[in-house]
RNA sequence: CGGGGAAUGGCGCAGCCUGGCAGCGCGCCUGGUUUGGGACCAGGAGGUCGCGAGUUCGAAUCUCGCUUCCCCGACCA
């Protein structure tokens, strides 16, 4: 019973991890290139992943006291110019629209790769005193960025994100927020896309172009590799300077606001994929699965097919709390079946044959460890809903095992080298000065991926120079 | 942006070296038998061989140019 035999066309995921996560969004039918390079069609069996995650976040962002709203996809070129370090970090990947139907623009649009510009611009007009502090919003929508390279949610031309920006009255208020919405990406990420991660400071290397400050998670792939599941950045004063958000204080003081953003993109979905899927396709977590239970009937006669249709249908009213999809295609044998749904991440599949129409009991089998039982049909919305439970909670424990079990300190840089070279996230002392991390890139591929908040505070010293360092950070090649 | 590979029906590929009727498997359509881990029989549809030049009586095949995709690295959510 190999593998190969069930999962027919999709590379080999212990092997040839990349062609795998290609084949198997093909054949999951979550995505699909289209003519513009870069640009992808995400199909609605992956659309309704990003419903999912977009309900699931933005229950949280409400819940934290943001509202969302809605600003312009065009920013002129003048105001994207404004904040240099921040355009400079931009520039070679924005697009630009310069004709207007028959006509020449006198100023080029960029279309947003990011919309601190115009959204900046716009809260200098809505704030003048600090009663009007603080702003949080939020938006949903779409950023372009001239990519060279792309693949699917993890580098596409143009993706589908949410970004909060926040106006405050102090620093220190501002950081909170920053802080309070990073802890929100890490409370969404571990508990409803069971992916567990690491929080903490970006460098000064790594930041957010144009930022004090910038904080992310970080997740580690089936591969090893490390992938920025979300940032968060203190703005500090500067883009408020820029573009002139400034306010009456209660001092009477004119003084400039201090300004946050954040953000989680469809890259979420890539993630998703690659730290759960398995040699026989995908596995979603329950909690944002586009179908959390699938129902495969099996009949032999006419007869039987209508004793365990009925049943199924029963079934299903029944699990009316729950997102089940009931296949009753005649044109597949039930084993096609199973191997099909496996390979698209239902996390739970119900068998209902005439065995188990007798015995007035269903067939349930977990995706993630094939486990099969008999379960009554009787309260089987509360068993069930136990054992989607479990399966989240069980991936969880599943992909921390595996990011500890691959997670090693290194004390030189050829230990460095060599856990990297092993595809590990390292932990490694670092004395804080770019040339350092720089060096390191260089010769070993890894980058800091962040000053992880929870660290050893022991002193040591620098993995490249040897000079003192304040503890140790966190290394890894990354997506 | 470097280095490598590829482009032939919806998908996966053979054919190319040595130019001569465009093929195979899967999928798809029709009919029938099947259905508890990827069923089978019969019949059928579907192609500007990535694009553009050139060589030739004749090009999927040879030559030149271009484009796109995939993999591995440098830059990014």
């Amino acid at each position: 019973m190999s593998n190969e035999h069930f999962v027919r066309n999709i590379a080999s995921h212990d092997e040839e991890y990349s062609r795998w996560y290609t084949d198997v969004i093909y054949k999951a039918q979550l995505a699909d290139w289209s003519l513009v390079h870069g640009c992808m069609v995400i199909r609605p069996y992956g659309f309704s992943l990003w419903e999912n995650i977009q309900q699931l976040l933005d229950k949280r962002f409400k819940a934290t006291g943001h509202q969302n709203a809605y600003f312009p996809l065009l920013i002129p070129e003048s105001l994207l110019a404004k904040e240099a370090e921040h355009v400079e970090g931009f520039a070679p990947e924005v697009a630009w629209v310069t004709r207007g139907g028959q006509d020449d623009l006198e100023e080029r649009l960029a279309i947003r790769p990011t919309s601190e510009a115009i959204i900046g611009e716009t809260y200098s007009k809505w704030v003048q005193s600090w009663r009007d502090l603080p702003i949080l919003i939020n938006q949903w929508c779409n950023v372009m960025r001239w990519e060279k390279v792309t693949r699917f949610f993890l580098r596409t031309t143009e993706f589908l994100w949410q970004e909060g920006h926040t106006v405050h009255r102090t620093h220190e208020e501002a950081r909170e927020e920053v802080l309070r919405m990073l802890g929100v990406y890490q409370d969404f990420v571990e508990n409803e896309l069971a992916i567990p991660v690491i929080a903490g400071q970006k460098t000064e290397q790594e930041k957010f172009k144009g930022a004090l400050e910038t904080f992310s998670i970080e997740a580690m792939m089936g591969d090893g590799k490390a992938l920025q599941a979300a940032t968060s950045h203190d703005l500090g004063q500067h883009f408020s300077s820029v573009f002139d958000i400034k306010f009456q204080d209660m001092d009477k003081e004119m003084k400039y606001a201090w300004t946050t953003s954040w953000g989680a993109s469809t890259r979420l979905i890539g993630a998703l994929i690659m730290v759960h899927g398995d040699e026989s396709g995908l596995i979603f977590p329950p909690n944002v699965a586009p179908y959390q239970v699938v129902i495969v009937p099996i009949w032999r006669s006419d007869e039987e097919q209508a004793q365990v249709g009925a049943a199924a249908q029963q079934v299903q009213r029944q699990l009316g709390d729950f997102r089940v999809h009931y296949d009753g295609r005649d044109e597949y044998k039930p084993g096609w079946k199973f191997s099909e749904w496996e390979m698209r991440g239902v996390p739970l599949r119900i068998e209902i044959g005439p065995r188990d129409v007798a015995a007035r009991q269903v067939t349930v089998v977990r995706r993630d460890t094939r486990e099969k039982r008999q379960l009554p049909m009787d309260g089987l919305s509360a068993t069930l809903g136990d054992l989607l439970r479990e399966v989240q909670g069980d991936l969880l424990a599943r992909a921390r095992t595996f990011l500890s079990d691959n997670t090693v300190a290194a004390s030189s840089l050829p230990e460095l080298q060599e856990a990297i070279a092993a595809r590990k996230f390292v932990w490694a002392h670092w004395c804080g000065r770019t040339q350092c991390e720089l060096a390191v890139k260089e010769k070993t591929a890894a980058t800091i991926r962040n000053i992880p908040f929870e660290r050893d505070k022991a002193p040591g010293s620098c993995v490249n120079c040897g000079q003192p360092s304040t503890g140790p950070v966190l290394f890894a090649r990354s997506y």
